[in-house]
DNA sequence: TTTTAGCACTCTCTGCCAGAGAGTGCTAAA
DNA sequence: TTTAGCACTCTCTGGCAGAGAGTGCTAAAA
């Protein structure tokens, strides 16, 4: 990449700040006059054939101006806004609202959800916290009629999991309150591996459960993310590029997809270290469905144990500005709330 | 309403089937050619001049064909495709689908949400079964560092709720458990009432955990639905009303906005009996948001245990002869698993 | 050497117009 | 009661001209 000079830097960046908002290529009058340059529009000009040869800008026609190119927004990105900080008037409104829903576990990865679709104007997605290495908490058992048996297992970190089993026979809520309870105490704190290596349950209604309990846990230790919360879909359905580019629209399957949700975040994730903040342009080459849109994610949590991924997901001319610092703050938050979940479960 | 004859319903039934399927006005010659009918389209053009009279269609303009009016629809629902049922095959793959998944509880709702979307080729929507008065099962607190506990509450029925709650002091582990374990002998099965009426506890732990289990349950109490489940957004964004009018694109703010979903599942919710579908064509003036958009909605569930809804949304235009025998066949299917999770709770 | 004014050129966008096509309603005959 | 024939209406498409925005180049100014 070849080094730029103070002038073309400041050309780029305000080409890409004019283009986010307007959505129009932009021209070298334009720029002159709205910015109140101090330098002509022939100079931007120059400037701008520059900015072109080296694959930062390009014109969608002869006589247009001009647009970002993926190259155009990764430097910008790297160079001009990734240092840039969350203002303190937004962190302290984000801190507030996380104080509010402080007691209700539940209500954590919507509110964030909604919180960064709000502040990037885009859609969002959270998933929750997932630990890659179950460990049992609790078994419940709840009869239902006959032979069917309702199972709640919560795991260490506050995963919780619903199977129906039907079982050879009707058993008393009295005998599965029993098992429950022994399964309980020979269980806690364990891992998946810990469990599978004890010895056989004599017991058959046990051994069964027991089985089912260790499907259970490796099912959930395969499965690379948590429940994923969505928002903000209609900030972005309502972009110019979704209206009129079929292959924009194509980006919106990724949201429900989940397979290739599933599939982005992790490959996303494996080369993604805690609190660094991912910035995936026009989909870099890699998802056909990306082409045009970009998306900015991070992974927060306490890595060994729950780890879970946040970001925003916008056509190309998002405003990182704005986008990147929240999703670094919201990251660096939901750590220290998942922090406080795990950290006094460790020392048991 | 005045009454149709025979060759009217007739024509009006394929104007609607012709229009679902081009989204284009239909006009007389065409529908004759097309359906090989034994009148002339002169016969048409009469019978399409009372029903444009009677207002079950509309010309866009003079020289267009007709387009199905609310009214049109209406009298096409409730005169034509209502009684129609689901085709066995259909019947037999969904059936199918769901025997795989039986164990799985958390897999229905999505499950659900799949395959009316699939089937409806529209948007879908599932909420989770939600009792109305909530029965305890069981608590479980999980001490994580110093202050913070982790509270899992599980309902009769299945569901699930957590909360962090932050003591004044710190609390063991042990300590945890035997409150757990005394509240539980002394809740289970007891209405959010009859633990109200409880007498006060002494213990002060016990106390303030009980106070936030009786805010849970009344919490849960005053949501009109448990979780929502939605899919197929992708199917309903790519019809063409879709694209082309600001109106329709406003109804998937309803997929977004809890509130309005909420709201439109609460009023559908109170007048709709287990069983019965309800097809709301053109928001029928109540819903702004929905004037080009219908919802097809049942309840399914036990009335007075637990119930939700599920429903398919989609253009005005959707093909209520497959999305209605659909959307009531769900309903059904899903209160029987309901009442398998429910029947046997209620003689414990 | 760098910056800027001037200018010719290119490309899109908008509005306008004419002709084709699709569909209607009416009238009169079958 | 049904249907063929026909005049009429409205939209849609393509072509075309003019306006507008923006560029690149050249030559003068700093």
């Amino acid at each position: 990449m070849a080094e730029l000079t103070e002038r073309q830097r400041l050309i780029l960046a305000l080409i890409v700040r004019d283009y986010t908002e307007t959505a129009q290529p932009v021209g070298s009058a334009r720029l002159a006059e709205r910015y109140r340059l101090d330098f002509s529009p022939a100079t931007i000009r120059n400037e701008m054939a520059a900015l072109t040869e080296m694959g930062y800008l390009r014109q969608p026609h002869t006589s247009a101006g001009r647009v970002p190119t993926e190259e155009g927004y990764r430097y910008f990105v790297t160079h001009v806004v990734y240092q840039t900080d969350l203002p303190d008037s937004a962190r302290h409104t984000i801190s507030h609202q996380f104080y509010q829903a402080r007691q209700d576990v539940e209500q954590w990865m919507p509110l964030a959800a909604s919180i960064l679709a709000r502040q990037s104007r885009a859609a969002s997605l959270v998933t929750a916290p997932h630990a890659e290495r179950a460990r049992y908490k609790h078994l419940e058992l709840i009869s239902t009629q006959g032979r069917q048996v309702l199972m709640v297992l919560v795991l260490v970190g506050g995963e919780v999991s619903q199977q129906i089993l039907t079982l050879a026979e009707p058993v008393s809520q009295e005998r599965l309150s029993a098992a429950a309870l022994r399964l309980n105490q020979l269980c806690v704190s364990k891992t998946t591996e810990e469990i599978a290596a004890l010895p056989t349950r004599s017991d058959a209604l046990e051994k069964d459960i027991l089985t089912l309990v260790l499907q259970d846990m490796s099912r959930g230790e395969q499965r690379v993310s948590g429940e994923i919360y969505l928002d903000g879909l209609t900030n972005v359905l309502s972009q110019p590029e979704f209206l009129e580019s079929d292959e924009a629209r194509q980006a919106v399957r990724l949201f429900e997809e989940r397979s290739l949700l599933q599939d982005l975040l992790a490959r996303t994730m494996s080369n993604a270290d805690v609190g660094g903040v991912q910035v995936l342009i026009g989909g870099e080459g890699k998802w056909e469905e990306l082409k045009q849109c970009s998306v900015v994610l991070a992974r927060y949590g306490i890595p060994g144990h729950a780890t879970g991924m946040l970001g925003v997901f916008g056509p190309m001319r998002m405003s990182y500005t704005r986008t990147i610092p929240t999703v670094r703050f919201m990251a660096d938050l939901l750590s220290g709330l998942v922090s406080e979940i795990i950290d006094g479960e460790e020392n048991e």
